[in-house]
Formats: C-alpha cells, sequence, structure tokens
DNA sequence: ACTCTGACGAACC
DNA sequence: TGGTTCGCCAGAG
C-alpha cells in the first residue's frame, strides 16, 4: 500500500467530508479522474473498516441518496445511526435532503493534492 | 490463467 | 418507465 494507491486516495477524500454531510461513490471516482470506477470506490469503503485514522464511510451513499451499503455495517442500522446523529434525517433508507447535503469532492478539495 | 462477483452509474434498448 | 448491458478493476475460488 502506497499513498498513491487508488483505495488510499479515496480513503483521503472520504475522511474529508464533513460531518452532516454526504457524497457519492460516483463523485469520489470523477474527482479521482476515474470517473467510470464507481465501483471499485464501492470496493473500497467493503475494505475501509479498521482502517486509522477512521474512514467516515457512512458519508458516502449513491446517486439517489440511498443507503446502499448501510448491509455493510454489521447490524443492520448502524449506517443511519451515524448519519442521524449527524443530523442527518433518513425516509426509507433514502436521504430526502440529499440534494442540499451533497458534499462535492470536484468543489471543495484540489485534485492535484490527491 | 480464467471466471465471477460486486457499497456504482451511465448508456441502451 | 423500466429492465439489461457494459465499463471499471481488485480479490476470491
Amino acid at each position: 500500500m502506497t499513498q498513491s494507491d487508488f483505495f488510499s486516495r479515496v480513503y483521503r477524500v472520504v475522511r474529508r467530508i464533513p460531518p452532516g454531510r454526504v457524497t457519492t461513490y460516483g463523485a469520489i471516482a470523477r474527482f479521482l479522474g476515474s470517473g467510470q470506477s464507481a465501483r471499485m470506490v464501492g470496493w473500497a469503503m467493503n475494505k475501509s473498516y479498521g482502517q486509522t485514522p477512521f474512514v467516515p464511510a457512512h458519508r458516502v451513499v449513491n446517486r439517489n441518496g440511498f443507503l446502499t451499503g448501510k448491509q455493510h455495517f454489521g447490524f443492520s442500522g448502524t449506517m443511519q445511526q451515524l448519519l442521524e446523529s449527524e443530523g442527518v434525517h433518513i425516509e426509507n433508507d433514502q436521504i430526502p435532503e440529499f440534494e442540499n447535503l451533497f458534499w462535492d469532492p470536484l468543489k471543495y478539495l484540489n485534485p492535484d493534492l490527491f
């Protein structure tokens, strides 16, 4: 594992997502210059458990604001609980305010630094 | 070496 | 409107 590994780059982006905000697998992939690799971002999240520093994977949802990765948080409901503890409202595994809470890496981070 | 499977998303029917 | 295909590519069998 080196600093430039795709997974490491993904983790570094995810760690920058502010509490109470969310982004998408595709947005991260596009930010890293690999727009068609959203699946790899998902795979990276799957392997993010136990990483240090902590990787707030619960702040990454799919492009429609659905908590598609909730099954991977151990007890079903953990992902939702983490988000709600940050003030993110959820209904039926979806974030109604998704469009307002969406945090785009391309808008706040410099790709050259990743 | 080869096939299959995805925490995705866009393009096609 | 909705199901299927396809690009992507790292692991597992």
